[in-house]
DNA sequence: ACCGCCGATACCCGCGGGGTATTGCTGCCC
DNA sequence: GGGCAGCAATACCCCGCGGGTATCGGCGGT
């Protein structure tokens, strides 16, 4: 099989529709059709059930889809990294979720600049839910997750810090001041749902709560009682002037880990890595 | 970046030779040749350092192999799960450590075969190190997998039992009957260096003991006071009779852990994995 | 019943991947 | 040191296949 025809595959599993896969992939429609046929001659299974009014994915085309996209994103890794070798100057890219982990990424570049033959750290902030893709497709060499939120599959990891959860309320809302409330509280309360986070396909689960899509947005609607959030222990350092936070008792605990694909271990990010471990 | 042409890069690389390689891919050596030219190209990147007497990787040349290696895994996974999706009857496919594993594996199947909606479960046994790549290029969907001798990197396990282990001597060795031993005792053993196991690229490591390929030729070489071996301990069940073993006093504990790829849960895994973190 | 939408088919073209023949370089051996 | 052998690169040709346009066939909606 050829990248090529995975990613026409994919175009057409995703747009569920031959024309609009075809222009999305800039070619025209037949030879589009054919490749798809092609494929699913020579895998000797239907991807596709076609009627003239719709195209719906089989079982099979369902695992072909989600196998090519890993495998396709795989193939750009491989790209994207070999070319990154040949760079001179080799910069590791790490990626965090904006407004989390600011202090224990500070430590972090703190005590690996420290050490001997570091290299220069590029540090992305991304929305949720995307770092995962940066790691797997080669953008990003590292990145600070945060379990249990975070899917750590097929990475490599090691645990960084575990800490308890705050909740954050508006300034002056009742709890203020409370020495500690339970998630049921908190899911009772009056007028203000939790928030929505885009999931990883960048859709919104259904629910009574606003959809949000980064730290910032967050504080603002929280600021304007829309919402509440649960959010580390390790935020509240970075919480605005119009936010309170009560300590959350019964929350799971959060862990910060460290994450990489798996048997990229360069030098430089061994170093990180080692560094991180020792903070 | 196609696939060919990163079949092409992987089979110079491996063989350092493109007039070998043009054969092994079953084309002629010169648009081999030019592939590769046209790849380094795209990349901007040198891969291969070629004289007119060899031919050596580059730096960005070996970061490709590796990279090159999982995407064509993957891609073949890819499409051996299609088609495995695409037949009536899915068995899955588990792989272990032939003469590892014994009684646990048969309590498995066993346990999964009693649940309803179980499927066949068709059993491969293989050598040493071959499971991980087994795993990852879709030929099995799952492996028991032994820690901390088998790497589990890029997989999702599940602990399913963690044991001590023991020293397998011939018969009548004066340490029979012994209450325990411990490593350095092993190691300093007169005539009975410890075995080399084939590394992952099939290779042996340097060294003093016999090569071993597998459990039966392992017991006989044993037998003949040809070498020792430290195994789990439960091992012992299936020892033969001109063999015997006592405890290893300091031996790291050895995990048995369930393990497959990540992002492949069909129903069918699921369950097999649910039967076996209730063992 | 007719129109419009959509995937499949028919047919054509040009590029690129693959082949053979040859060159050019270099280490080795007599 | 000159000739030879081995190997990658170059030159040149060809055909298969990927891609384009035109058209068909089937089905749903008005």
């Amino acid at each position: 099989m050829e990248t090529r025809e995975l990613r026409y595959f994919v175009a057409v599993a995703e747009e569920l529709h031959f024309g609009r896969a075809a222009r999305r992939l800039g070619i025209a429609q037949p030879p589009l059709s054919r490749a798809i046929q092609q494929l699913e001659r020579r895998l000797g299974a239907e991807l596709l059930e076609r009627t003239s009014r719709s195209v719906t994915l089989t079982e099979p085309g369902a695992v072909l889809l989600r196998e090519a996209r890993a495998a396709l994103d795989a193939v750009e890794a491989a790209e994207r990294r070999t070319r990154r070798a040949a760079m001179p100057n080799q910069a590791l890219v790490l990626v965090a979720k904006a407004g989390a982990a600011g202090e224990l990424l500070a430590k972090l570049l703190d005590a690996y600049a420290a050490e001997p033959g570091a290299v220069e750290v590029d540090v992305q902030l991304c929305g949720i839910a995307e770092q995962e893709r940066m790691l797997r497709d080669g953008r990003a060499d590292v990145a600070l997750l945060h379990r249990p939120f975070d899917s750590t599959v097929g990475l490599d990891t090691e645990e960084l810090s575990t800490e308890g959860q705050i909740v954050v309320l508006p300034a002056g809302h009742p709890l203020t001041g409370s020495p500690g409330v339970r998630r049921a509280d908190i899911a009772a309360l009056p007028g203000l749902p939790l928030p929505r986070w885009p999931t990883a396909d960048g859709t919104y689960p259904d629910g009574p709560g606003p959809e949000v899509r980064d730290h910032a947005q967050l504080m603002q609607l929280i600021a304007l009682s829309r919402t509440v959030a649960i959010v580390p222990e390790s935020a509240r350092t970075q919480l605005r002037g119009d936010v309170v936070a009560v300590p959350l008792l019964d929350a799971p605990l959060v862990t910060t880990v460290i994450a990489w694909p798996p048997h990229s271990r360069s030098r430089a990010l061994a170093g990180l890595v080692r560094a991180a471990t020792r903070l």
